[in-house]
DNA sequence: GTGATCTTGTGAATACAAGCACTAGCGTCG
DNA sequence: CGACGCTAGTGCTTGTATTCACAAGATCAC
């Protein structure tokens, strides 16, 4: 009975890191207990959700009263695997790149970029935002080296997939793809992407519906 | 009945993007016809989704042969509302404001910029990749004049409400946020939302999952 | 203490999505 | 021209997520 094999689902995960948002602005503003309701508000969802998606932590509300602000926090921090750093690796110094090394969001919440690597050995060996980069062709042995649990792919779309593949031969376990294009990863690697081509397409289909019904 | 009210599942709507742009691949390399098969394996999904998303659209495969990819290609841009353009305008123009304007994906795909907004009056009427900056006073009106359907919102948190009830304002019907905070948005605005630091605590979380069971 | 009032935690109901497995229709080959 | 192979379309099953609604526990006032 070592491992608490309470399963939690997806859809939960994707929502804890807004409750733990909404819970650090609530420490800000010396808010000592809060109720599911007021975390709904803040969060943009409804109460029973947040409640049952924080019993998946364990039962750290009082009835009647709340949940402790401070302690929630630390314990969805904890699960969440945010008590430590997760050094990350951007592949790809070209705009995006240089812009998210340049963001101190990053490092800031824990996630430091490491290091940066680039196939243009014209960009070998620069600094950006104090990072340097690296040859591609180190990336797997590098990332390793350092550490490396996250990798962030920037690179044209006809790149991303050979980026993922180094980083996962780097031992990297997770990925978050820039790329316009859908890559494979083995099990056990996550895979999330960002992509604001399909985000626009996606509000375009329904400003869309929403025009020609009126 | 002149409302075709064949509700499209929200899961599918997010998918029609990815196989548009397989499609578009296909067509590039000049295939004429595709099975649900092989659009499944480009667009990382399983052939029976794939069959079911595209039935939605109509029933424009033959059996025995498969898609022609001209013909859904065309449809599906339909369906999306990307047979004509959606001005776009950026609210922030700061580094990561000034990096989408810089970015030529966006107008490429058919979403011209056409203006940004800041309440910084330093940079008020500067160009940025040609598109002028306006002050956040004449957001409203000079959205609406513009006819802006797509809004996108770069701001730092504090100021992402205030952006939003701004473009709602000047009629733009559609919002896509960078800023990581929880806007709200009257019924009938769509609104999506591109959170970096959140995808990064998702990927955490699993990580640590994964390495704890190891 | 007892009753009134909160607010959590959760079983049960509902809604939504995924995937299987079969049927129907097209094309081709013998 | 009939049989066979291929692939779209879809009813149905299964799984997952959301939401409701209420019992159980906590606090407070008197
Ligand atoms: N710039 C944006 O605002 C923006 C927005 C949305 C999506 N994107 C996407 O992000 C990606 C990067 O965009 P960008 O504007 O930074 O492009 P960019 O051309 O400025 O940068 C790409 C970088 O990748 C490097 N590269 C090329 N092949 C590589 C390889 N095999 N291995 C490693 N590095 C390689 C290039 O040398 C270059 O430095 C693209 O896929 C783009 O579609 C960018
Ligand atoms: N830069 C990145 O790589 C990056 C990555 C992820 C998320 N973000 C988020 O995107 C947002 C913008 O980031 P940034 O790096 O561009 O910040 P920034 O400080 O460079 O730019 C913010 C811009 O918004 C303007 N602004 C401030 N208040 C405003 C208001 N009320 N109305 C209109 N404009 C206003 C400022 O004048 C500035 O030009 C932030 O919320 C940030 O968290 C940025």
């Amino acid at each position: 009975m070592s491992q608490r094999s309470r399963q939690i689902p997806e859809a939960t995960v994707a929502r804890l890191p807004v409750y733990l948002r909404s819970l650090a602005e609530l420490v800000d503003e010396k808010t000592s207990t809060v109720s599911s309701e007021r975390l709904a508000e803040m969060a943009g969802v409804n109460a029973a959700k947040v409640r049952k998606d924080l019993s998946y932590l364990g039962s750290y509300g009082t009835r009647g009263v709340g949940y402790d602000v401070e302690y929630l926090l630390f314990q969805m921090s904890r699960e969440l695997g945010l008590t430590h750093d997760w050094p990350v690796a951007i592949v790809g110094a070209g705009n995006l790149g240089s812009a998210l090394a340049n963001y101190g969001g990053f490092t800031q919440r824990g996630f430091p970029v490491v290091a940066m690597f680039d196939s243009d050995r014209q960009k070998v060996d620069n600094l950006i935002h104090g990072v340097r980069v690296f040859h591609t062709d180190d990336l797997a042995s590098t990332a390793s080296k350092l550490g490396v649990g996250i990798g962030v792919i920037a690179t044209p779309a006809s790149a991303a997939q050979d980026a993922a593949d180094k980083l996962v031969a780097g031992g990297v376990g997770s990925i978050l793809n820039f790329a316009p294009t859908v890559i494979s990863v083995p099990e056990g690697v996550s895979l999330r992407k960002v992509d604001l081509a399909l985000e626009l397409q996606i509000l375009s289909f329904y400003q869309e519906h929403r025009e020609s019904s009126e």
